[in-house]
RNA sequence: GGGGCCGUAGCUCAGUUGGGAGAGCGCCAGCUUUGCAAGCUGGAUGUCGCCGGUUCGAGCCCGGCCGGCUCCA
């Protein structure tokens, strides 16, 4: 029986018993922080299990798309691991419970028009003291005793051993359906979870009887389809294996089930098919959390490639192979082929260029340890090669395997853990505190949000935390003024929003009866709201009733940001499509940052659609309305779901719409909004840059802030044009041309050629009329050319003038002292004894050209000693020193002789015995030092000559 | 969120007590060859990521910022 048959006739046979079939959840489930991907078919439902929502059904049936990675290096070695898989379940909410459960498993498993699976090959287990399971399976499925199981709470509890290790919470009793093929091993095939308890503390009589029982089970779809079809690992069944196959052909080897190179291909097989459907939902591999997961898989799936011989990308051709032998269940999954491949053949790419770095890396750690005569690689070693570049110790093995070399497995994982540990100690700390603010918890649960009607409320103070991070403690009292540390005082209720879902916390002022406290930031813990701030004057003690006023102006900006985000959100989708999905969004007071999913940079032209959009969005004065709802509803309605996030249920949702740039905007969304897009006033993007491979962010102002960006930027558009004295759409153009100019200014200094120097070019008047948007564009621009931020180009653009300038005057001063050349240098030279010494000023000469003197001047004569020096600009001399080979070797040192000389001039300096420069700050001195540049080379040159 | 590494020519990268910016590949020109592959000779490679500090002098030392890589959670 295919797999597809098996997937289809499970759900049809629920539905017959009055199921009703919900489509799988996402592989990536952003609406819940708990979880990184969907590890179980019962996932969707946890809301529906605690009674959290309204329930529209009672009875539902699914087959799940999960991923685990807790079990992954089984992968490939064993028949039945996976990473992504498939969960047949059925599921009561407060419906039915273990009879119809049991009896339903039974009659789909062995009746002829279902599975047909042959009754005696099947056994149970129950928890050993679930009676009721137990007489069920006796006495109404007619099992005989010795066919059911009785195990302990590790075996058959959900969750594991949580009757006396917990956690709290809903749980219960479970059992399992095992088949025993002919001649084979037993495999687990079903499991049935009663969920019919609540625990409470620590055994005994820790196990509460839920009102409303429910059934979680759970129904391996590659598992059953293995046993359906007899074949020895789920990597044979009719839709894995052909995949398996395909991994072989693009490898290039044969597929042979027990030989190493078969576990790589199934290893291959089962990471490409994760790989596929994460970035599918448009999870790409990344730095951290499930994106982090997706490129450990997709790294694990490549070195087993590389290890068989590979040296360029080929997952991403398996991808197309993915979509076919999935599109049954899955036909989304061909729509989105040709992206899937081209982001996983870069991150190929990517990860085959970290094992060439590698493989250099990993031969010079070799000749290291030839020098030292080890044969055994320092685990420690090989945890920093990964750890800091990426070497995978796999690879690092098996090449010291063909140096004959051991591997220190055991140092590695031993620095591997210090590094974890090195790692995460902050955040556990913090984790497993027992602060101030976990007692608060405790006794008062909650702050009260009155945030979305109104900016002031009369509030209890209900906690008051001072003192340094980590020593803080409660304070009944406080009247101190000026602490160092800012106080967070927590309210029973309170106006004031704390930062979540990326918007910043509100600002203001607590008033009580004699006391005023400031709040600077407003933070949240939990389902707590801490104010954060200063005590301004009097006494604030617990208890006390304030006044709590959030500070309107900055809200109604935060406010703007946050409108504005939706609408900028709305616009991106339509401009580049439904993958430019958010994968991170801060807002602030009329400002915010905006990380969404986009392969490539996004074109100038597009960002300026995405900016008009908005702007006639804003124009529109289209209403905001905020409405909470179901979350089933609102999904139904298609509301975006923001990532990352965690929604109650009802939720809240923030509809725009519809919007003259198309259709209508609703966002999920805790934040504070408009009432009506024009509040926004104005949007200004700012800058749009990568943040990581494939996520793109863009910055922009609303409000006050945006009009005044617009200000700023034609201020320093207008700025740098009339000190260049060209118009403004002029600027790139201009730009190049100075930096051209400054650049063989410099060359001509250095290298002593010919002063002609490029004039700038005339350019066109302008025509006229130059929109904001062309302005901002040539601003942008002419950033991009000086390497700064647009709004510095002003000041760029004065100091490449400036720098300009001194270049020609030090030309001019050069040109005026006429041609340097060795030759009127030698007319000015000593001869003592037969060495010539030349002591002389060079005017203008940079020190490169200084250099090329001297070393003109050793050519001409074998015996001689330089020191040159030259003014630069009004506070400075360099000098450069010179002498030939014979002299050194002699013992006549350029750098000892140049020490003295620079000192007389206020400086220091040194170098090499052949060749030494040094400077000074008081150039009026330079007739002195020159002399005693004379004097002193006269004296060694004495010392060398009586030796 | 935290740890580590890196940023130098179009590309891959060297560059230590701080004191003449380099190699290989690629590019251009000339020569050689019937032509091609190649060879020979010569040439240009450049804001040493950006900004500031220390210094007579910074690719190198210090601080800040930006960018990239990598591991852990």
């Amino acid at each position: 029986m295919k797999t597809d048959e098996i997937r289809e006739k499970y759900l049809a046979f629920f539905e017959s018993k009055g199921h009703t079939r919900v489509a799988s959840d996402v592989l990536v489930p952003t609406w819940d922080p708990s979880v990184l991907f969907t590890p179980a078919g019962m996932n969707q439902f946890k809301d529906h299990f605690l009674g959290k929502v309204k329930l529209d059904y009672t009875r539902a049936t699914t087959c799940q798309k999960c991923l685990r990675t807790g079990d992954i290096d089984n992968v490939g070695r064993t028949a039945y691991h996976h990473t992504f898989f498939e969960m047949l379940g059925n599921f009561s909410f407060g419906d039915y419970f273990k009879r119809d459960a049991i009896h339903w498993a039974w009659e789909f498993l062995t009746a002829k028009e279902w599975l047909g699976l042959d009754a005696d090959l099947l056994t149970v287990t129950v928890y050993k003291d679930d009676d009721e399971a137990a007489d069920i399976w006796h006495d109404q499925i007619k099992l005989p005793t010795s066919r059911i199981s009785r195990e302990e709470e590790d075996e058959n509890f959900w969750p594991a051993s949580a009757p006396s290790q917990g956690p709290d919470g809903v749980c219960g009793p479970c059992s399992e359906i095992y088949y025993h093929p002919p001649g084979g091993q037993e495999v687990e095939i079903w499991n049935l979870v009663f969920t019919q308890f609540n625990r409470v503390g620590n055994p005994p009589e820790n196990l509460r009887p839920l009102p409303s029982k429910n059934i979680d089970t759970g129904m391996g779809l590659e598992r059953v389809a293995a046993v359906m079809q007899g074949v020895q690992t789920n990597y044979h069944i009719d839709s894995l294996r052909p995949l398996v196959e395909a991994a072989a052909e693009v490898c290039g080897v044969e597929y042979e089930y027990a030989s190493e190179t078969g576990r790589r291909l199934r290893r291959i097989a089962d990471h490409v098919r994760a790989c596929a459907f994460c970035v599918h939902e448009n999870v790409y591999p990344g730095a951290n959390k499930e994106k982090y997961v997706v490129k450990r898989l997709l790294r694990r799936a490549v070195l087993d490639g590389h290890q068989m011989g590979l040296g360029e990308p080929f997952l991403c051709k398996l991808v197309a192979k993915v979509a076919q032998v999935m599109a049954p269940a899955y036909p989304e999954l061909t729509e989105t082929v040709g992206r899937v491949a081209s982001v996983i053949e870069k991150e190929e790419a990517n990860f085959f260029g970290t094992i060439d770095g590698g493989l250099r890396r990993i031969e010079s750690a070799f000749d290291d340890m030839r020098k030292e005569n080890r044969t055994t690689v320092d685990g420690q070693v090989a945890a920093e090669l990964y750890q800091t570049f990426g070497v995978p110790p796999e690879l690092f093995e098996a090449l010291a395997a063909e140096h004959n070399l051991a591997f220190g497995w055991e140092g590695y994982r031993k620095a591997m853990e210090e590094h974890g540990e090195a790692s995460g100690k902050l955040t556990h700390a913090v984790m497993g505190a027992k602060g101030p603010i976990d007692s608060l918890k405790q006794a008062h649960h909650k702050t009260d949000f009155l945030g979305y009607e109104s900016t002031e409320a009369e509030a209890t103070v209900i906690g008051i935390v001072a003192g340094k991070p980590g020593e803080d403690h409660l304070c009944d009292k406080m009247d101190e003024v000026g602490h160092e540390n800012a106080v967070r005082v927590v309210l029973d209720q309170t106006p004031f929003y704390g930062e979540s879902g990326g918007q910043v916390g509100d600002v203001g002022k607590l008033v009580g009866d004699r006391f005023e406290f400031q709040v600077i930031d407003t933070q949240k813990d939990g389902q707590l709201f801490l104010h954060v701030g200063h005590l301004l004057h009097g006494v604030m003690s617990e208890g006390a009733k304030v006044r709590a006023i959030v500070e309107t102006d900055h809200r109604d900006a935060i406010r703007r940001a946050h409108s504005a985000t939706h609408l900028l959100h709305h616009a991106l989708h339509k401009h580049l499509g439904d993958h430019a999905q958010q994968q991170g969004s801060k807002v602030d007071a009329d400002w915010l940052r905006f990380d969404f999913t986009n392969l490539s940079p996004v074109a100038s032209e597009q960002l300026d659609a995405i900016g008009t959009d908005v702007a006639s969005d804003i124009a529109a004065a289209v209403p905001v309305a905020c409405k909470t709802l179901p979350l089933a509803d609102a999904r139904q309605q298609g509301a975006m779901m923001l990532f990352g996030e965690k929604y109650p249920d009802p939720v809240r949702m923030v509809s725009m719409g519809p919007l003259p740039s198309g259709a209508s905007s609703k966002e999920l969304c805790g934040g504070t909004h408009l009432t009506n897009t024009s509040q926004v006033g104005a949007l200004e993007i700012v800058s749009e840059e990568g943040v990581s491979a494939g996520t793109r962010r863009i910055v922009a102002l609303t409000g006050a802030k945006a009009t005044e960006h617009a200000q700023q930027t034609e201020e320093v558009l207008d700025r740098a044009a009339k000190a260049l004295g060209i118009e403004a759409e002029a600027l790139p153009t201009a730009i190049t041309d100075l930096l051209a100019r400054q650049r063989s200014l410099k060359k001509q200094l250095a290298g002593g050629g010919a002063t002609t120097c490029g004039e700038a070019t005339t350019l066109p008047l302008s025509s006229g009329k130059v929109s904001y948007q062309q302005k901002k564009q040539a601003l942008g621009e002419a950033g991009r050319l000086l390497a700064v931020a647009p709004l510095a180009v002003a000041d760029r653009v004065d100091a490449l003038l400036a720098e300009v300038t001194t270049l020609q005057e030090q030309l001019a001063q050069r040109d005026a002292a006429g041609p340097l050349s060795g030759d009127t240098l030698l007319e000015s030279a000593k001869q003592i004894g037969q060495v010539t010494v030349v002591v002389a000023e060079t005017p203008g000469a940079a020190p490169n050209v200084m250099r090329q003197l001297i070393d003109q001047l050793r050519q001409k004569k074998s015996s001689i000693a330089v020191l040159l020096a030259a003014r630069m600009g009004d506070d400075k001399v360099t000098l450069i020193a010179g002498v030939s080979q014979d002299l050194v070797a002699k013992g006549v040192s350029a750098g000892k002789w140049i020490g003295p000389v620079a000192g007389a001039l206020g400086g220091g300096g040194g170098g090499k015995p052949d060749m030494a420069q040094a400077g000074g700050r008081e150039p009026e001195k330079l007739p002195e030092a020159l002399q005693i540049a004379r004097v002193t080379i006269a004296e060694s040159l004495d010392k060398v000559a009586s030796k």
